[in-house]
DNA sequence: TGAAAACTGGACCCGTGCGTCCATTTATCT
DNA sequence: AGATAAATGGACGCACGGGTCCAGTTTTCA
């Protein structure tokens, strides 16, 4: 029922990239368009109306996705102790892979060899990102005198990698990491106690 | 040249997983087995003769890998000052990646849908072995009285994270990371400085 | 020299999935 | 009502690649 003359129908656009999400995530780059097609009750045509084709649909359906999926992950608060604050931060990082969220980046990983620069965009806009805002997180901190932080960007790459290594490996490799919502908490917790000794004034 | 009656040709079998880690880390699955045939100088028969399939191939090919990839990680040498040996190990971790170790782990990332125990057993061969290698290092180091780790797979985990995470994630998006070998050194002692800051007595 | 078994190379079948085409339908605007 | 354009769905051509088959060759052992 497309609701203008001769105006794609974006609901329809949604449905697509919600069933692309889906089946490329469950069949990777093997996902046929036609299956998309008819998981978002659509015709294969529709789909090939708005995207040239499964590259095309792909970029589309990554570069806008990564920044919804990341989006919680760019502002640590600022009022608490900063003990806090990073664990608070470690907890939403977890809770992005548990969440499922990377099952763009196995996508993107799957298709880094046709489409380098989709993997450049999803890096920087991904990891690249969030790191960059951590670092000025803890550049404030160390200028407020609450922490000594003398590479922030390196200090932000070493908690990131603390928090999220191992379970970034278990996500791609579909293994089930299981983790409860204690475990996160407690994970998270220890990670922010063991940075805030290494950094600490 | 066989060199035995209905033996088959050993050599043949180094050339044909040699030339499948070359197709499959350029192509991923989709490596065709014909191009892996040409490549390893064999016919195509000689690789079903060999493996039933392209799935035994690459189960095959990854689990016959993964162990001498891993190899030298495993064992963090114990005479030096635990410092010295942690930057020793946290360089070893980064040269795997430098010289292009993750293509496997790229490789079994996409297989991970059709193959999920090659999944468990890369993991379990690769990063949870050489972590739990880490872990014994670092329980020892405390009984001596040189460090203080209460949970040492806790803070391998973390460890390991600091150092690999971020080119981690480059490697398996094909991004060159182009560290030099000054740079793996930087990273390394800093990871390994940190972290004693932190796990100190 | 003959047997045994692997190797070759090329032909072959076949499933899958991309991308195209098109006649028909549906919906909206003037 | 008529024009306009998107949406449908089904058929189609086509390339690619997995896996099989086989007749002929090579190699080594007995």
């Amino acid at each position: 029922m497309p609701r203008l003359v001769g105006q794609i129908d974006s609901s329809k656009t949604e449905a697509i990239l919600d069933a692309a999400a889906e089946v490329l995530a469950e069949r990777g780059l093997a996902a046929p368009i036609e299956e998309i097609a008819r998981r978002a009750g659509v015709s294969k045509q529709t789909i090939y109306n708005r995207y040239g084709g499964k590259t095309e649909l792909i970029q589309a359906l990554v570069e806008k996705r990564v920044d919804s999926i990341t989006a919680p992950l760019r502002s640590p608060g600022a009022e608490e102790h900063p003990e806090e604050t990073l664990a608070a931060y470690a907890r939403s990082l977890l809770v992005v892979i548990e969440k499922g969220g990377y099952s763009l980046m196995r996508l993107t990983i799957q298709s880094a060899g046709e489409l380098p620069e989709l993997a450049r965009e999803v890096y920087a806009n991904g990891p690249m990102r969030s790191r960059g805002q951590l670092a000025e997180y803890l550049e404030l901190e160390t200028r407020a005198g609450r922490m000594k932080v003398e590479d922030p960007m390196q200090a932000a790459e070493f908690f990131g990698g603390m928090v999220m290594a191992n379970r970034q490996i278990q996500a791609l490799l579909r293994l089930p990491t299981g983790l409860t919502e204690a475990e996160i908490d407690r994970l998270a917790t220890e990670a922010a106690r063991i940075f805030m000794r290494a950094y600490s004034v």
